[in-house]
DNA sequence: TTGCCGTCAATGCAGCTGCATGTAACACTC
DNA sequence: GAGTGTTACATGCAGCTGCATTGACGGCAA
């Protein structure tokens, strides 16, 4: 699935969920945009950070939080990456399944995860 | 999936490979049956014989070859482990898809692992 | 025999997950 | 305002993946 070179799909979606909040998000709240865990996030950050690609400063309102905004970099990394996965997520699932097939797949995938989620957060 | 106080379900998988096969496995049989990556392989069975479940031994038809063998602490765990992973697996998949729900995400993952060791062994 | 190539396996490096635990700041109650 | 609990985030430990490279051996051809 990752395109060679690339850096991992995840932070194509941590840096494309910042870049659509435009005044920084805190760390719980990217949490439950992408769904991980609270420690992944943690450490998905960290590394982000320490590409370069977003900043991490302390909230004004909120001495335990954090908030994330994106750097140039970032930006400039977003807009790069796209192309690279377009493709990618056509070879590998586009190509395997018909659109009617697609859509059937999304709907047992969306029954597993909403199982998955009840036992969860019950 | 995994339930808690227990191995990885990979773990299971590969002593229960290893009991199959009655006179011990090559790392490269392991890797086919199991679908994983060399590499993979190879630190599975470090892990498992460092946790004392396997031995790996010298292959004296080929010098490059380990043979791998269950070791008796590893038969044992491989029969404690059963219960618990049926019950997982129950419990996540049963349990959200019914029967006939099953048999299709089945073959829709098929048709995308097809697809993807295609594309890898063409 | 020697030389080359392919095979079997190990390993450094980096990203990721889950579990458990720790720390600091906030919020609520008495 | 102190005590208690909750929330936001970080981190140690261990298992796992993928990429790239290496080392050792086997097989074969010149």
């Amino acid at each position: 699935m990752k395109a060679a070179g690339f850096p991992p799909l995840a932070w194509y979606d941590a840096l494309l969920e910042l870049r659509r909040a435009a005044n920084g998000l805190r760390a719980v709240d990217l949490e439950e945009r992408m769904l991980l865990a609270q420690y992944s996030i943690s450490r998905l950050v960290e590394r982000l950070e320490r590409a370069d690609l977003l900043d991490r400063r302390p909230d004004p309102d909120d001495g335990r939080g954090r908030l994330l905004v994106l750097t140039q970099p970032g930006r400039d990394l977003l807009q790069a990456m796209w192309p690279a996965y377009a493709a990618a997520i056509q070879r590998h699932l586009g190509a395997a399944l018909d659109k009617q097939e697609a859509v059937r797949m999304a709907s047992l995938l969306q029954k597993v995860l909403d199982h998955g989620l009840a036992e969860i957060r019950p």
